[in-house]
DNA sequence: CTTACGTATCGCAAATGCACGATATGTTTT
DNA sequence: AAAACATATCGTGCATTTGCGATACGTAAG
């Protein structure tokens, strides 16, 4: 079997609006709640919602700021999720 | 919005059977319907699904020989997403 | 042509995912 | 302490996914 963290790396992936909310990050490099229910165009309790599971997934990080909370990519361990993908799938294609 | 083939990848990728079917190409590199069915635990229509699905998500290719169907990995459409996916995600975290 | 076997499709029930509004919690300002 | 604002959680309806058995289709052998 897989690891739980790389199964749910692809879960958070798996869906249109968690990965517009990832490619927000293409722009800036922090967004807060109220920005993603924005500019994706979802309800503010689908955007936490979708971001706390990204987070859950370790694809985000979050820091709380005055009454804003602040979510960032969570570079390390995507990128380490990352290779460990390539890893597996390139040994699929020997 | 991301690219069709990408998120069909992660959805592809999303699922806990499909991710056990995809790491039977770790030591094989070919597997008929029944072969799957009976490796992973999953009845034959389901195993016949998650194939076709996984061919449908790019990540296997599939020929006719005699009354079996034989699926390997679409090496060179993993490859290249990888690549695409890769690209993003460095990008997202700068 | 009939049988046998492998695979694909269909119909269905259960589980999971999705998005929302309402409401609760947390934080700053007054 | 109360008001205002940002976020989180809850409850709900709806859509999608999942996995199965039954059945249809394709192919090879008798």
């Amino acid at each position: 079997m897989i690891s739980e963290e790389v199964q749910m790396f692809f879960k958070g992936l798996a869906n249109e609006k968690r990965q517009a909310i990832m490619l927000l990050f293409l722009d800036q490099n922090e967004v807060t709640v109220n920005q993603v229910s924005e500019l994706i165009g979802i309800g503010q309790s689908t955007a936490s919602e979708q971001l706390s599971m990204l987070k859950r997934a370790g694809l985000l990080n979050s820091k709380r700021e005055g009454k804003e909370v602040i979510y960032s990519t969570n570079k390390n361990n995507i990128l380490r999720i990352l290779q460990e993908i390539n890893l597996i799938l390139m040994k699929c294609c020997n």
